[in-house]
DNA sequence: GATGAATGAGCGTTCATTCAT
DNA sequence: GATGAATGAACGCTCATTCAT
């Protein structure tokens, strides 16, 4: 259906897409809240009766802007079917540490701010098609994650699933915010080996199989 | 020192915590943001200029805002001369869940916010008398909780105090951001119990003399 | 002239008159002032940049829209050889004010305000071709029924034509503001006979030939 | 009451004037719709933001503009005692134009669009205390007038007042609608000699006591 | 110290108009 | 001739901040 567009409809396409990765840029720097329309058509390079040609409301953009392809850990590490739960989640955790580091603690700060109220929606849908929040998508692959573990038996199956993956989840998103929180001071990919160790390995092991 | 206050003074004081509570009030309601001085000030039955009496800017409110609450949980803790570490460790995390709940979701949106750049002072000094971040602080005080319980034999004399603190230490952070990104979903006080049972007692039980 | 018109110019003349009557039909139910290019375009299926094909501004569509035919109510009443003038008066009258109460009293409200400002056009030229308002118009009207009863010696050469058609017409004007006003209370043409009755016979009879 | 007006509140009260007066020079020149706050502000010579210190919305200036020229011409015209009926109702009628006319013909305008929907209110109360709009008061000032003749004996008892309280007051209106309409042309003060030797004296010559 | 009127920068949004297709 | 995306000036309105009282 895109095949039958016409150059002005591709032109415009185009557009849309370059407001929505203008406001993505300026959202990050600041926030929703305190980036203005003006803000963020600058960042396009483009005039400011333009943005509303594609959107109806400031609010509208927000909604394209996380419509764009997650890292899905997750299935990676439930793809790899010669490892231990242990490993899986060592790589799970490390990985996923290694990806917030990536994109500097700056734009850190921006995704925990922007996230903070439940109501931001990431732009993936769960299974039954509704909207989820960052959160619950971390917490969903988690989750993934250790019942993989138990469907396989690498887990028995009276691991308490839930519990372990709200805490896990838990200390990946406490090990975030302390990184940013001691300007980079508490390396969060660092301290993956400590949690692998001290924590992960202990609270593991009476629930794993053999 | 406050014994030299005039009465004037006594009376400005009142006033400043008007302001902080009726700023609590409101902040709680809708988020620091979308709540103006006007909001804030009609709550606490003042003047708008008043406002500027207190406080240089809007944001200085937010710093008393947190200043008020704080709680001295490492020092109660550390004074328990009849507790075991876990029941120490235990009792700590669940008052620090709990005195967060209190201030309400809101405020501790905007606390995490505040927080997020390290060189957010939390008001109080450590031992050489240098401003510390609350991250630093907390952080501390969940170490000397662990030095402490070293200090009385109470864990063994090679416990990684340090790497344990900032763990333990990110996983009440990650409930805390957990419990504000899920609207309120995953209450952090009744997680606690799940964090000794499959957290701490197996992470502390290695070090443990008895 | 029309006649060697090629069908694309056909075509567009067909355009332009869709765009008039659209242009009538919201500004009826709004205001020239608070009706956008948008809503005119929206109404006749066709898009914006198409307007300035056939206008060279907004306010040009004014002019074209009342260049429909009028209810030619004083060629009608002129045209009635048996009648007396005081029964073409009351004719003339009791059809204007039924004229108006049948489009309803929302647009007759649009109608007084639309026609406030003097320089409203109503689309029909005078003897010397040139534009003129509706009260212009009405007030022509009525004048030439008196003219013509003078003419016809109906009423007396000395007749004041001029002030008694401001005088009559400015009453049905007031007639019309005042049902607008008390929300349809004062219905106008069931105040046509008393205007008859204590007005129009009483101003009319000193000028009566017999 | 406005004794004990501090300063303060003088002072504003003077820039809410200042205003309103700006508002009634700029509307004059142009039109409520085409005026914009900075135009009023500007010809107050204050800043932009002041407006919204007195006038919740835009809107709420024309209310006051109106509210400041009455003129509660019935009192004065039932209070003159020596004045024959047909100079107390021209006096009436001539003063009621003259009003309208001073306020300027954009206020006129303004007027009647605002009062065109019954159900906007003039900011007096009748004698039972309900608020009435500004075509009521007009219809009982004017039936006043007629009622106090018949009560001194003036006009028979059998006088038509309901019936020429509506058809006077709806020739005022026509006449001030026509003035409008008529860019100013059809002076109102100016035909109502005309509308005294036409209409006023033979309708109501039939009930006058001699 | 308390006040609230005054302020102006800035907001989200609208819309008449232009112009490449 | 018809189109609709792009535009930017202008709008009504908000609000943190100032300051004379």
């Amino acid at each position: 259906m895109e095949k039958r567009m016409t150059k002005r409809q591709i032109a415009a396409q185009e557009t849309k897409k370059k407001i929505i990765e203008a406001a993505r840029t300026v959202i990050s720097e600041k926030s929703f809240e305190t980036v203005s329309i003006d803000d963020i058509m600058a960042e396009a390079g483009l005039g400011k009766g333009t943005f509303y040609t594609h959107f109806g409301r400031k609010e509208d953009v927000v909604y394209e802007l996380n419509k764009t392809d997650f890292y899905h850990l997750a299935e990676i590490v439930n793809g790899m079917e010669d490892k231990d739960i242990m490993e899986k989640l060592e790589y799970y955790c490390r990985e996923f540490m290694k990806s917030i580091e990536r994109s500097g603690i700056e734009i850190c700060r921006q995704w925990i701010k922007n996230n903070l109220s439940g109501n931001t929606m990431c732009g993936i849908e769960d299974k039954d098609g509704n909207a989820i929040s960052k959160y619950r998508y971390d917490y969903q692959a988690m989750h993934s994650v250790l019942s993989e573990a138990v469907r396989r038996g690498q887990l028995i199956a009276d691991t308490p699933v839930d519990a372990l993956s709200l805490l896990f989840n838990a200390e990946l998103y406490g090990l975030m915010t302390a990184w940013c929180m001691s300007d980079g001071a508490a390396v969060g990919s660092e301290n993956i080996k400590a949690f692998r160790i001290y924590i992960l390995e202990q609270s593991i092991r009476p629930f794993m199989t053999k």
